[in-house]
DNA sequence: CGGTTCATTGATTAACCTCAACGACCGTGG
DNA sequence: CCACGGTCGTTGAGGTTAATCAATGAACCG
């Protein structure tokens, strides 16, 4: 929160956003967007630093331009529960514009960098440009679909289904066909189980050639052998013929 | 889906809807009101009628003036999950507006009454109100705080805690303080766990006088006891003294 | 009054949690 | 340079919980 290295964008850092897609500024004219750019900052945030915690007041929405932040909530008996990753393109804070509060805690799983926009500038965008509004729309239908995701595929099943699954979504999701490398802990607190079980089934998975690790690549696996942990979807099961 | 009752609502429908608060009409003019409501349809729903299916297309936007729906997505392994509750007042199938489909299959638990609002019309007051646009989004939001506290209340912990913690957001939910009576599959589907493994939650709570099932009434729950059951805060536990 | 649906309960098995110990890796400071 | 403490992943043993398979009873509806 303190002495972080925080610049405003150039129009160049902005054509390269991997939320530009999603067009807070795509569409918008060059002279126009550099008159908004200078209300926006780009900041750097280290591994395992807290972006921002539940119930804090804020002004910034986000946009993650690098890394993976997991937003966390606490169920009532206190164990964290991470009800969300944001990865390169995803917006993060919008409920900001609701209430002016964060309603999670996010914290980087890696190295992160993220486009800070003050919500004053992006309510007044949302007023005047019903394109936009619709685009913030989207973005939230984006947390619902997530959210909603995690429910049925990271929290039923067995803990071998769920680590499959989870690697799967993470493959699905990561940036440029990279299987971003995540922490056991923060595994069971995706899937609703304990570190342990995960780290068992991972070793397992590994051990079975299913998975590796590499530090750099981050996790590499054997997608079809993956899927098929992950559950079927017809009556029988898959491997065994009849 | 074919011949159910359907009429345009009156200005004395729409003053009484639930959803009146969030204003998809409040802060209207009523000659305004006036031309809006003709556009729009009541609709009463069978308990266990499928309202839409997931995937399908669809045009009407609507709000839940009366009864339980609930919205279910089918896990990877084909079990069926609910990922959410509308009650009075909630807005089901904003999805439409993002691409025209549902989402979701949503089946009414009780019988139920919509207000079904075309997706053209709320689409253009996205367009001209602004004001609207934000209540949409929060409409919106609710939906990703809905789904959440289902993740981090009713996706962990144990069954009991689990069955608990529905009660109390059943209860904390329902319209007039009345905990709408859901049955044992349901609750399953709902918290993750199997229908024989609710039932002997509940049958416990009931033989334990923490519950008791009236057809009228609903769940009468004893909320201090169930409390205590859904899980603690502090770092001690509740009741016995150091 | 049969048939259907729903809740309940039992017995057994399989899955996972808990507590605990151990080793690998890494950065720090002697 | 190496010893130290920290963090993280792995693994084991034992206990608990919930899933599964199966049967029975209660309520409801035609």
């Amino acid at each position: 929160m303190t002495g972080a290295p925080s610049k405003p964008p150039s129009l160049q850092d902005c054509e390269h956003c991997p939320h530009h897609h999603v067009d807070v500024m795509g569409a918008t004219p060059e002279t126009e967007r550099a008159r908004l750019l200078q209300f926006f900052r780009l900041r750097q945030y280290a591994v395992r630093e807290v972006i921002y915690a539940e119930g804090e007041p804020g002004v910034f929405v986000s946009v993650v331009r690098r890394g993976l932040v997991k937003l966390t909530l606490y169920s009532r008996s206190g164990a964290e529960r991470i009800v969300r990753l944001a990865m390169p393109g995803d917006t993060i804070g919008l409920e900001l514009m609701l209430d002016g509060r964060f309603h999670h805690t996010a914290i980087a799983l890696t190295p992160v960098e993220l486009c800070l926009m003050p919500r004053d500038v992006v309510d007044e965008r949302v007023n005047t440009v019903p394109d936009f509004a619709r685009k913030v729309m989207a973005e939230w239908h984006a947390s619902v679909d997530d959210a909603e995701r995690f429910l049925t595929d990271l929290s039923t099943g067995t803990a071998h289904e769920r680590v499959a699954r989870l690697l799967l979504y993470l493959h699905e999701r990561g940036a440029g066909g990279r299987c971003p490398l995540i922490g056991r802990e923060d595994m069971g607190a995706l899937l609703g189980i304990t570190m342990e079980t995960t780290s068992r089934v991972v070793a397992e998975f590994k051990r079975e050639g299913l998975l590796q690790e590499d530090a750099h690549e981050g996790w590499r696996c054997d997608n079809v052998a993956v899927e098929r942990v992950a559950g079927r979807r017809g009556p029988a099961n898959a491997s065994p013929a009849p």
